[in-house]
DNA sequence: GCAGTTCGGATTGTTGACAATCTACAAACC
DNA sequence: GGTTTGTAGATTGTCAACAATCCGAACTGC
């Protein structure tokens, strides 16, 4: 028999949620977390099998992932984990830099002050990683400190937008890493710099670092590639 | 029997689209269109039975509808086309701005004579329609060129960011149309200083005045519900 | 009257089966 | 030898039936 604490935690799980929306965000944490890598192809039954449901939640959480951008789906086929090109990754980041623009500018005029110690707190997390040569801590703190800067601005049509772009270059970073190309670069200074303009509350100084940093992103990238 | 070319037209159309893309791409054709207004409720066996396919892939349609913004799913209860509110439209709005500035910049930097020359022409059909007050013929207009200026700048990751908040504004002007709350603003001077820095390759300029009519567009509709 | 309950129809969620299509490999042909 | 044709197995596309859930109307008791 199965406790009741456990079991009523299912219950509630299975309430909200259907089994197309749990098959999506598995798939999703599959494919963000590099256990699916870019070109895989995701077979509907062997899918099925592993999350023990039928094809018809897999199918529609394939949809899903496909207007999300993270799978491509060919006609008689099947669905592969979406590859993004070096092009598209170019295009990415320059819209990006667009809207990295956007949230410096909306922080500046609306941050306050236990946002800024937030971020200075994880300022000094990235420092310490940056000075260990801990590329591994630092990455994801780079992704958060970001993504909350997103967050922070109290829009969520930017945040989701501002996500989907991320996780797209996430792909692309995943397959330029298969493809030998490392070296994330570091750059805490800029960080820095971005943290001490929104304290200073100066939107458009804020938003001038925000769309060069990531500008410089993607050069580094497209060095390191060389 | 049916001619040679209309055959291989619709054996062409079958190859490459699934019968959930031909569903989907309908849906959204009458959510845009208006036929189906925000709120209503999609029935999946009507639509299936409008459409004469199965249940299957109109629930994937839905699916992909939902990512795309333009639905509303909730578990056992139906599937909605989307609500948005004005918090809502607010931040689209404000992400919007933030993407027509950056089309500005880009396209600055990059458009060439002969696209100067199509934006010129649709300007002058825009005036012809604002000088006989035809906000029918207007209202189309100003969503091409506005798009058109999108497509323009080569990013297609910048184009269908930009398409998914207009349509998603699209909504929103829908609901607000049905609650009494009319009146498009007509601004052709604003469109025309626009192609102007655009000719004169001023990026900045070109930003800075797109992201203000963005911006004005959105204080419009505003005033306009008050 | 009216709040709560129960029942039946309608709708959605899920499944398994069938049809259509693709891929790979082998045989036949030039 | 290389190209084409043809088959077999695997995979996807579609469908119809079953199970679970929700909604509203009738009913009950106060």
């Amino acid at each position: 028999m199965v406790s009741l604490p456990a079991h009523s935690a299912a219950i509630e799980l299975l309430r909200s949620h259907s089994l197309t929306t749990l098959v999506q965000r598995e798939l999703e944490r599959r494919i963000l977390a590099g256990e699916l890598a870019p070109g895989d192809k995701l077979n509907e039954e062997d899918i099925a099998g592993q999350l023990n449901v039928s094809r018809g939640p897999v199918r529609e959480a394939f949809r899903a992932l496909e207007s999300a951008g993270l799978v491509r789906m060919e006609k008689n086929r099947g669905v592969f984990v979406r590859q993004v090109s070096i092009t598209e990754a170019d295009e990415i980041y320059e819209v990006r830099a667009g809207l990295d623009e956007l949230i410096g500018r909306l922080l500046a005029e609306r941050i306050r002050a236990p946002e800024l110690a937030e971020l200075r707190e994880l300022l000094r997390k990235m420092q310490q990683a940056a000075r260990a040569k801990d590329v591994e801590a630092y990455y994801p703190l780079n992704v958060r400190f970001h993504d909350r800067l997103a967050e922070l601005t109290g829009n969520g049509t930017l945040l989701s937008a501002y996500r989907r772009l991320v996780n797209e270059l996430h792909l692309y970073r995943k397959e330029t890493l298969a493809r030998g190309a490392d070296s994330f670069p570091i750059s805490t200074r800029e960080h820095a710099e971005i943290v001490d303009a929104l304290a200073r509350k100066d939107p458009d100084r804020a938003g001038k670092l925000l769309y060069e940093h990531a500008m410089e992103s993607r050069e580094r990238l497209h060095a390191a590639l060389r």
